[in-house]
Formats: C-alpha cells, sequence, structure tokens
DNA sequence: GAGGTATACTTCCATATAGAAGTAAAACCT
DNA sequence: AGGTTTTACTTCTATATGGAAGTATACCTC
C-alpha cells in the first residue's frame, strides 16, 4: 500500500502498549515484523541494534533479546555475534508441510470401521521392522476410515504382540487414530519415524478406498517406539490423491 | 537399556559444566530431555518446579525458565500457569515434513537445463492466479533438472512479464532454482504459497522425466508474492514417485 | 455441608546489571 | 606501506530481584 521510493522513510512505529494483555516482547517482535513486512527492512539488510531498539522502546535490553529470539526461531531474522541483526531471504527449503489438516479430518464425522485383524507369522520384513524373530507372531490389522460414510483412509499395520501387557484391546479402539494424533491416547510412545510417498495404488487399495484404476495415492509410513527403544508397531495409511493435499506458507503474513 | 520398574529411581544426573562452550539453558534443557527420554519422567507426568530446579541446579530462575522455554518450543513439555509442566504425548498431528532433503538434491550434481520459454497470453485461470489480466502477456517457462544426467524434476510456471523491470534474464539463468530454496536468490520475494499432491503423470510428464506410464508422482505448487503482495510467479515441481521421499520423526531422540 | 477467604504453591513477565565473546575498522607503531 | 594493537561497536549469557497472575487446597464462617 504504502509507496515507499527508496529512502528510510520514517515509518509509523506503533508503540509499546503496556496495559495490553500481550506481553511486551511479543509486542515489539510483531511491530518489527510488521516494518520487515511493510518494506521497511529488506532481505539481507541489518535490523537496529539492540541498544538502538532500547532506546527506541524504552524496554529493556533483556526483552529486546527476547523479542529478537521470537524471530529468529520463526524464520524471520538471523543474527551474528558481533555483527548484527539481519532480515532473512526466503527460502523454500524451509518450508515445513505439518499434519494438521489430516488431522482435522478426525475431528468433523469420522468413523474408523476394523476390517480385519489376526494374529500373522512374521515374515522377514515385518520382523526386521518389528525387531522380532521370523516367524514370531503379530498383530495384523486393516482399518478405513469413513468421512461422512465414504471411504477416506485405508490403514494397515502390525502391532507388536506382548501377552504380558494386553495392549491388544486398546490398539483396536476405534478412538486410537484419533489419539494418535492429538497425543491422548499412548503414553507409552516414545518415538515415531515417518516418511511420506507418492504411489500407484494396488488394486485391494483402490477396491478399498472405491477408486477406480489407475489411481495415484499417498502412502504414509509410520514406525513407533516405545520407551525402551522397542518397536510397537509399524504401518501405513494410504489415501487417494484427489481427497488429500498438503498446505503451506513461508515468508511474512 | 536401564531397568527401571516403576518407582522414581534416582536418576544419574550429570551436573551443569560451567567451563562447557554451551550455554547454561542448553546444558540442563539437554539433561532434562534426556530424562524425559530415559522414562524418568513419564508423558502426562509432572516436571519438578522451576523453584525446585533452581536449587538442584544450582542455577538461576531465569535460566531455568529459558531451558523450559526451548523444551516447549520443542514440543516436549507443556507449561500452564498455576499448576506446572508436563510432559506431552508424542503426537502425530505435529509432524512436520519438511523439503530439506529436496534441496540436497541440488547440491550434488545438479544441471537445471532449460527446455522452453516464452512468451503467453494469460488464460482465465492463470490471470487469476497471477491476479492480472486474461489476454496480457506472461513469461512461461519449463525447466528440468537433471541428477547425474539422469531426469529428477520438472518444473513449470509462469512469471510475471514486467517490462520496466528486467527480471527475465535473471529468472532463466540456471542458479535461480538453487537460490530458491537456500535464500540465495531473491531479496524481492516476500512469501509464498506452496501445496502438495500426489497425482498421476500426465504424457507430457512421463515423457519428459523418462518414466513409463500409468506412474504416480508428486505435484509441488508454488506461488510467490512480492512485498506489495502482487504474485510474481507461479508454477509446479513435478517428480517421479520412486525418486523422492519426505522424512521425519516426532518425538525424542 | 456450602460458600467465601486466606494461603501456599505454580508459571510468567519485566527490569537492571555485569561481563563474555565476536567483528570490524580506526589508530598506531615499526 | 605493512603488520599489530586498540577501540568501539555488536550479539550473547547469566545473574538477582520484584511482582503479576493463575490454581488448588486448607480453613473458617454461616
Amino acid at each position: 500500500m504504502s509507496e515507499l521510493k527508496g529512502g528510510a522513510a520514517a515509518p509509523v512505529r506503533p508503540y509499546i502498549d503496556r496495559d495490553s494483555d500481550q506481553p511486551v516482547y511479543v509486542q515489539l517482535a510483531d511491530i518489527l515484523r510488521q516494518q520487515i513486512s511493510a518494506g521497511a527492512f529488506r532481505p539481507g539488510e541489518q535490523l537496529p541494534s539492540e541498544a538502538m531498539l532500547v532506546r527506541t522502546y524504552q524496554v529493556s535490553p533483556m526483552t529486546v533479546r527476547r523479542a529478537i529470539n521470537l524471530l529468529t526461531d520463526q524464520n524471520v531474522v538471523t543474527t551474528v555475534q558481533g555483527r548484527g541483526t539481519f532480515v532473512k531471504a526466503v527460502q523454500l527449503g524451509a518450508a515445513a508441510f505439518d499434519l494438521s489438516d489430516l488431522q482435522a479430518m478426525f475431528s468433523d464425522d469420522a468413523v474408523v470401521k476394523l476390517v480385519e485383524a489376526r494374529f500373522v507369522a512374521a515374515d522377514e520384513r515385518t520382523a526386521r521392522k518389528l525387531q522380532i524373530e521370523v516367524g514370531e507372531y503379530a498383530i495384523y490389522i486393516r482399518r478405513l476410515l469413513l468421512i461422512h460414510n465414504e471411504p477416506a483412509f485405508y490403514h494397515r499395520g502390525y502391532l507388536i504382540y506382548d501377552p504380558t501387557r494386553p495392549i491388544v484391546e486398546s490398539e483396536l479402539e476405534v478412538t486410537v487414530l484419533k489419539g494418535l494424533f492429538d497425543g491422548t491416547g499412548s503414553p507409552l510412545i516414545k518415538r515415531g519415524e515417518l516418511s511420506m510417498e507418492a504411489a500407484l495404488l494396488t488394486e485391494e487399495e483402490a477396491a478399498i478406498l472405491q477408486v477406480s484404476l489407475p489411481a495415484a495415492g499417498w502412502l504414509l509410513e509410520h514406525r513407533f517406539f516405545d520407551f525402551d527403544d522397542k518397536p510397537v508397531s509399524w504401518g501405513w495409511f494410504v489415501c487417494h490423491g484427489d481427497r488429500f493435499r498438503l498446505h503451506t506458507k513461508i515468508g511474512l503474513e
């Protein structure tokens, strides 16, 4: 909007509101971010020094530091000790896609239907992934997530079978999938590995998802570990490519 | 490794190294994270209060706060005012896939080959995306990224044609694609929108990428805006599904 | 017992201060 | 002129302190 020809046009600088419910350091970070977004400081250029900001906004040095730390965490600026603080350029490599919109699908009118659950003897690959012996028994489950009665996600997976801990029933409950996403379900899981792939759907997958071949889809593979670093589950979410899309933004605003 | 039966087994607690090159607050965060990872505090459980940590580790209150802030930023714990700090459970929805391994492909033996570049009159969709009038001219480019002389990525896109600014030549340079990722190229871009899709490759895409149909692939759509919030480019990266995979981890360690 | 009050906790915010450590350029000496 | 030292900046760490604000519980009053 504001036409700035190139000079350091003194921008309208909102002041810190001492009575705001927002902390001062957040306010200051917002101000700076907004100034950068308005073009007052271009990528590569240097921000006023911290001492300068202290004088300008009448706040303590530590408060300024916190504000700038916020901006560095948000990938807006970089700081190099002894030189100054500089505005970062947008970089595609910093983009990150999160699964929040996938998670959103569960909140709606989602129903999980158990297609199959049975014991299987682990083949070579499964045994390796679950760190058990070939031939040992594991639980194989297949589930279908329906949204508005339409198939949305197909989930297959192997679970460790531990006779001492009857986690079987709880793992088969319909709420477990949702719990995986929001973290309400599994206090015994310590970490997980995820990988995502674009692939052609198999006949079985297409049939269950009710799409015609050939079709492209997502394959979200996941493996979870307990606090002894032993695998507890391994599986995939499969989804038709048209039914799901990842979105993200980079840069300011 | 360590067998803990359930009691609060007093963990081996490393002390703060005052002469370390690592800051105290980072050390403290590492210690706490490691203790959580070892099972000393389970998801949902409460961490020792800040005052307690001050006494235990002989550091100032502000230093403890910084350490805990680090952990909340890293999704390890949550804090609620007046109650305490609690260990977070792993949640799938918090997973984020970044494009760093995509970026890594550029560093190697990557060559960008310009397939085509010409003026086109904008159709309805292009005009809408670039916020120009239908029939106005834009630049249409097609590029192919070769890695070890094998086609890896196919890129198509539209660029705003601005006769006053001869950005044309620079945009066509081979280094621009790489610059997009690491941020070395574009101080005039303020923000971008990205979306990712799994789809069947078209005949043209398959031919250029030298794969046989039917094939599934990634479609990474991107749109960039300048500091006046006007679009400057719109395009897609297309990649065969077998040649690229997204990885990420959640939880600890 | 019900409801309000006091109290003892918790996380959070902002301040002032004192110094460490890095950078760059000016000042100085040989 | 060339190399070294000093100086003046920068970010960064860690400290101590004082208070605000939220939460849960014990306790007293009615």
